[in-house]
DNA sequence: ACCGCACCCTGAGCGC
DNA sequence: TGCGCTCAGGGTGCGG
């Protein structure tokens, strides 16, 4: 689910709520590779820390603790991190969903995908991290403890210049738009914003990239700007999972031009949009203005 | 070093 | 109703 601009987002609304505030109770489920750090320390390492800071690395959140530890938050694919006064139906099974009434709001309670709570002193509301496909991570870090995960991230996507990417594609085989998902390349890109930007740049997903020209990397770089800072400016891209801590959607969704539009018409010449696989991963561009 | 692929896990939506 | 299939904003680790 997530990309750069919904872990922007969640970083900006879920600042207020964590920032300067004491962790007094953390209740996890069991242990599962969602807890890199094992729920029992978990639990030792954060009950009665204050959180200092709240940083976004690529698409980790890394909040700063007391005492200079830090906890590594990854929202993977149905990630969601929102505030326990949160109403959203996109927090609700479909068969709940299906089960209220119209207009109904019901307050957010804790179930089987709720794998991390944190109860906050101050009297506010609580913080909560579901993920029904728990591809996210939660990982605790000493003070001083690297982390291969964020070692391993390149220069953030917004960030990245056309020279830059042009350095990254030499000599590679692989595809543009896998180039684009390397985190090690552009930190925070994922499939929606690298099929949104390389039609904006005019360029097809699938070409190789070494044969991508200076040129067209100042295009694709400048095309990744402008959807990543647009798509924060309207909170992100609500299309299944994604809620704002604050249990908003975002807006993005209504100014995709590709993404998901597959058989639709192009919204700059009117060709039907074309679906295929591209490194792995659902891809959509149009054929005839991408190149 | 690089590349493609299997895999981690759960649920929604579809055709039959 | 139910079954089986496909699909999903991500990342890691393996073998060739």
């Amino acid at each position: 689910m997530p990309e750069l601009p919904e872990v922007e987002t969640t970083r900006r609304r879920i600042t207020p709520l964590l920032v300067g505030r004491r962790i007094e109770k953390v209740e996890t489920t069991r242990a599962s590779y969602f807890f890199l750090t094992p729920p029992a320390d978990l639990k030792r390492a954060l009950e009665g820390r204050r959180v200092e800071s709240l940083e976004r690395v690529g698409k980790y959140l890394v909040a700063g603790l007391e005492g200079g530890s830090r906890l590594l938050l990854h929202l993977g694919m149905t990630g969601q991190l929102f505030s326990s006064s949160a109403t959203s139906v996109r927090l609700l099974s479909a068969t709940v969903r299906a089960s209220l009434a119209p207009d109904e709001q019901r307050v957010f309670e804790p179930d089987l995908h709720t794998h991390l709570q944190l109860h906050l002193d101050g009297g506010g509301p609580q913080v909560f991290f579901r993920d029904v496909r728990k591809f996210g991570k939660v990982q605790w870090l000493a003070p001083g403890e690297q982390n291969a995960r964020l070692d391993r991230l390149g220069t953030d996507a917004l960030e990245l210049t056309g020279e830059g990417l042009f350095r990254a594609c030499r000599g590679r085989r692989a595809t543009i738009k896998g180039m684009l998902l390397d985190q090690s390349i552009a930190a925070g890109v994922g499939n929606i914003y690298a099929d949104e930007a390389l039609f904006v740049a005019g360029v097809r997903p699938a070409r190789a990239a070494g044969r991508v020209t200076r040129r067209e990397c100042d295009a694709i770089c400048d095309g990744l700007h402008r959807v990543l800072l647009r798509s924060i400016e309207t909170g992100g891209s609500s299309i299944s999972d994604y809620v704002s801590p604050d249990g908003a959607d975002g807006g993005y969704q209504d100014e995709r031009k590709v993404y998901g539009r597959t058989g639709e018409p192009c919204l700059v010449c009117g060709t039907p949009i074309k679906r295929r696989i591209v490194a792995q991963r659902s891809t959509h561009y149009c054929a005839d203005c991408q190149r």
